[in-house]
RNA sequence: GCGAAUGUGGUGAAGUGGUUAACACAUCUGGCUGUGAACCAGACACUCGUGGGUUCGAUUCCCAUCGUUCGCCCCA
């Protein structure tokens, strides 16, 4: 037999991670409902050239992260490296933005693919949970916008998060200011990293975020994007940060944050985590607003913002940082029985207890009392019911609360009634 | 794509160039064929990620490969 391996960069979540996942994204899901969010699901593939137009040619995500093929039409096909272009994809192909409500409100849940190294909490398949706001027309819906991003974080159970926020204005802003920093950075350059030097030529712009310190001195004194910002530009920024502080929320400006996809124009922003002893964790969800992304896939002019969070980050942080714990599955009832005749009735009970709404299981196979228990109470158990040959000739059952040890002997036909009673309790706690 | 660490049963983990690969937990069986515990007895790795090489002999040494983890790059 050959021996089939997990394939580089994916996983397989089940117990907790699995149920942490899901649980993920029903809160996210809620959040965002509360602000008039609805879900939009699109292909987990497109034709590569809606990506390398959309993301950017000059990102590493088109350029050396996509999983792309020829597929036997000899199309050229690519899993999506996040989810943005497929939906702008969908609203343009769909006519959306011409025949509902402006603005679209749309969030999206599902996996992306990106070729890349496998780290702690970052797979080569990874699921992306984001939402988009197309056809904005105010400062305020980016602001609505973050501020959800920055509640679905708390509700999801992070304990303090930070925003950091940055305004890149226009295009035509962002071209200046662009040409302004090659001209500045052209007579350094020789001397920097090499990464700063590729950058250098594909996007000016990232060499702020470079980490090596003697780039760091260089990019010190390399020109603000805030001189080169209009007065209206600066105020709809100063809209956005109004709302942050009508809301206490903590951000900071951070004038060197670019993002890395190509299609951002005024503000931008990252969700941090910082833990108690002051470290930063990263970011743990990021977006920003975007003018011509729904023009680039063959729409009309369409200012929209948008984040995206990485559920499978989210939740390995989590795992450290969180003291509650989701709710746990647990049954009602297990029966327990012995012999051929009993399993028939006990069959019995357990489908007639679920189609009255108790959680219930079973096994078949012919273990003894005391390890039908065992599992019972493995399984997070309230009710054990016993179905033995008394009980089957009388009707009456023997039922055990599996918390309290008590045992008490119940007339089927009082079965559901006894459980709805004795549960009550149980679930509303 | 670059640098580093690592890989022993279901789990945690010890160990050695050479007869049966510790120990613990979990699981299973029996003592106890109608009640989860405890106790006692027993079972449980044709094999030490995979493939080569060195050797009389390798889980142990060497090489390659794959996976995992960390840092860089990038990013969710």
């Amino acid at each position: 037999m050959p021996t089939y391996q997990l394939q580089r960069g994916t996983y397989d979540a089940y117990d907790d991670d699995a149920l942490n996942l899901d649980k993920l994204q029903e809160i996210l899901k809620a959040t965002v409902s509360l602000y008039g969010f609805n879900p939009i699901i699109t292909p987990i593939y497109e034709q590569t050239e809606l990506f390398t137009r959309s993301v950017g040619e000059s990102s590493d995500i088109v350029n050396k992260e996509m999983f792309s093929f020829v597929d036997k039409g000899g199309r050229n096909i690519s899993l999506r490296p996040e989810l943005t272009a497929g939906v702008m994809r969908a609203i343009v192909t769909n006519k959306l933005y011409a025949t509902r409500d402006l603005p679209l409100k749309y969030y999206y849940c599902g996996p992306a693919f990106r070729y890349e190294r496998p780290q702690q909490g970052r797979y080569r398949q990874f699921t992306q949970f984001g939402v988009e706001r197309v056809g904005v027309t105010s400062p305020l819906d980016d602001a609505e916008t973050i501020i959800m991003g920055y509640s679905s974080l708390l509700m999801i159970g992070f304990p303090r998060v930070t925003l950091k926020i940055n305004t890149l204005g226009d295009e035509k802003t962002r071209d200046n200011y662009r040409a302004a920093l090659k001209e500045y950075f052209a007579p350094h350059i020789a001397s920097m990293c090499e990464d700063c030097k590729r950058r250098f030529e594909t996007n000016p712009l990232r060499i702020l975020d470079c980490k090596d310190p003697q780039d760091r001195e260089i990019i010190a004194k390399a020109p603000s994007m805030s001189e080169y910002l209009s007065d209206e530009e600066k105020a709809y920024f100063k809209v956005i940060t109004d709302a942050l502080e009508r809301f206490d929320i903590p951000y900071e400006l951070d004038t060197t944050l670019v993002r890395g996809l190509d299609y951002y124009s005024h503000v931008v922003f990252e969700y941090h985590y910082t833990s108690d002893d002051g470290t930063n964790l990263g970011a743990i969800g990021a977006g920003g607003h975007y003018d011509n992304l729904v023009s680039e896939v063959g729409g009309p002019m369409l200012s929209s913002v948008g984040f995206a969070l990485g559920l499978e980050r989210l939740n390995s942080l989590l795992k450290e940082i969180k003291q509650e714990e989701y709710e746990k599955p647990f049954l009602d009832c297990f029966l327990i029985y012995q012999g051929e005749e009993c399993q028939t009735v006990a069959f019995d009970l357990a489908m007639m207890l679920r189609f009255n709404g108790f959680k219930c299981d079973l096994l078949y196979q012919n273990k003894n009392y005391g390890a039908q228990l065992k599992v019972a109470t493995r399984k997070m158990t309230s009710f054990a019911i016993f179905v033995g040959e008394d009980e089957v000739k009388n009707h009456r059952f023997n039922i055990k609360n599996l918390e309290t040890q008590e045992q008490e002997a119940v007339a089927y036909d009082d079965l559901v009634a006894y459980l709805d009673e004795h549960l009550e309790v149980h679930h509303h706690d």
